[in-house]
DNA sequence: GCCTGGATTATC
DNA sequence: ATAATCCAGGCA
């Protein structure tokens, strides 16, 4: 297959409804789906879903202090914080106001602008790094401007794979929680802890 | 104000 | 295995 321009992929971009679903439907709704930030755009092809307040492992557990009031916002918009004083990691706030959720996009594969190294956005603080995200993004509005994100590759019948999310080890029971989703034996995927398909 | 510890990655 | 690097959140 060719790749799509970015003009093209703008007239596909998903509105603001789309992300105002629960947390778990938009992180695996969005395998497949390109992320796109002025002219490169990457396949989203690893998430993790947030649930909100209750989860023990999201920022959301404050409730909406300075830093994680994004969440608590309207679905659609992005959520962009520093992780160990060293990486930028990119989130999509989702769901219906007050309700403190959110996706973090945790790999993506190259799709324009990239390069062809399937590593280039392998792993959340990469994602960031190849498309050139940063704080400078947080609170940025995805239904309009050059950061959005559109359908771009149909994901094969069979190839969603879910399990727990990584990282979180200090969330308690929160931890083990199947809330990662991935394009299993993906090149671009970040870790290959299997678990059950769908 | 001071202290603790990360939704990670590159390198030792 | 561990440094890098900084700021949010908790407590005094």
């Amino acid at each position: 297959m060719i790749s799509p321009t970015i003009a093209e992929l703008r007239a596909g971009r998903l509105p603001a409804a789309w992300f105002q679903r629960d947390v778990r439907v938009v992180a695996r709704a969005l395998l497949g789906c390109a992320l796109v930030h002025g002219r490169r755009a990457g396949v989203i092809v690893e998430t993790e879903a947030y649930r909100g307040p209750e989860d023990l492992a999201s920022h959301a557990r404050f409730g909406p202090t300075k830093r994680a009031a994004v969440m608590f916002g309207r679905g659609g918009v992005a959520y962009v914080y520093l992780c160990y004083g060293v990486h930028e990691m990119f989130n999509i706030v989702t769901g219906t106001e007050g309700g403190g959720e959110a996706v973090l996009i945790r790999a993506v594969a190259p799709l324009v602008g990239l390069g062809e190294d399937p590593k280039v956005g392998r792993g959340p603080g990469k994602v960031t790094r190849a498309l050139a995200l940063s704080r400078a993004q947080d609170r940025r509005d995805l239904a309009t401007g050059g950061l959005f994100v559109a359908p771009a590759v149909r994901v094969p019948r069979g190839a969603i794979a879910v399990g727990p999310r990584v990282g979180v080890a200090f969330a308690g029971a929160w931890a083990a929680a199947p809330l990662r989703f991935w394009w299993r034996d993906h090149p671009s995927v970040s870790a290959t802890r299997a678990v059950k398909p769908t």
